[in-house]
DNA sequence: ACCTAGTCGATCAAGTTGGTCGGGATTATA
DNA sequence: TATAATCCCGACCAACTTGATCGACTAGGT
């Protein structure tokens, strides 16, 4: 039913770094305030998004991470399945598990699963990590729209 | 994101319970060989649907469970919120863990979890343990058409 | 009285979650 | 080349949840 606090910090994070994109590297630090996420946990995070090709690394001084693919064309549905598997309210609706159903083929439940598992997926493959920097950005026009007068 | 075993059993137990409705009592040992659930954790799990008010229960010789609401009027949405509580993707959208998110009120994510949530009780608020029976009796009839030629 | 079934509380193994820790490797800059 | 900043890696851990199992007890019908 619910996202683990890992993957909603994984997402976080790579938000985080979607409203630096283009302006250089992000120390881990800085991402763990900004999104209140543990530091030593951020860095198990990102090292795991790193091996999915999120995002990239620069080590040493002045190091810190950049987001490895353009807001735009980054979904949420990508990152969230990358960090918890195939989307679905059940575990029986892929891979193996399917298979070792014992009510396979005779679950009336399963066109239920699977409407569920489509609206969820509609959702999350049409947000874009850019698409919520924007909303951001609107939102702060509207409660601030004259902080640079 | 999943929904627990436990749920799923408590699903499939209520369900077969609609099938047998306005039959008398059914056996534990019945429901649990029929739906494929581990007997003795069935136990536990149908005495949780009678504190519910879900279920009823006739001890003794003959007894078993009965279904103690119409099933016409009972949703899938209510079994899952009463086994798994409110229903959602994430902690953070109901009570006192609203009040605890270190982003309140300002979490750009906020607008989808709410998103899915709605897409998610719209399908599990309009599907009744009537629906699926019926469901169930026309792919009998479907797939064995003339069983009592 | 006796059999059948539900009831209740204790218990439990295994896995997952959500972290933490120490120290090592790498790089920019002075 | 020293140094400070920064990521990197594997090990470790406590607490919780899941998915059960068991034995003994109680109630009901015949």
């Amino acid at each position: 039913m619910l996202l683990s606090q890992k993957c909603q910090y994984a997402l976080r994070a790579s938000f985080h770094l979607a409203k630096c994109y283009g302006q250089g590297p992000v120390r881990i630090a800085d991402v763990a305030e900004a999104q209140a996420i543990p530091k030593r946990f951020l860095e198990v995070i990102l090292g795991q998004l790193k091996q999915g090709g999120f995002v990239a690394s620069h080590r040493g001084n002045e190091g810190g991470y950049v987001l490895d693919r353009d807001p735009s064309g980054l979904t949420v549905g990508e990152i969230i399945r990358f960090v918890e598997g195939p989307i679905g309210p059940v575990g029986c609706m892929a891979g193996d598990a399917k298979e070792n159903c014992p009510l396979r083929g005779r679950c009336v439940f399963m066109p239920m699963w699977e409407q569920v598992r489509d609206q969820v997926e509609e959702v999350y493959d049409n947000t874009t990590l850019q698409d919520l920097v924007e909303k951001e950005r609107a939102q702060e026009r509207q409660f601030a729209p004259d902080y640079a007068i």
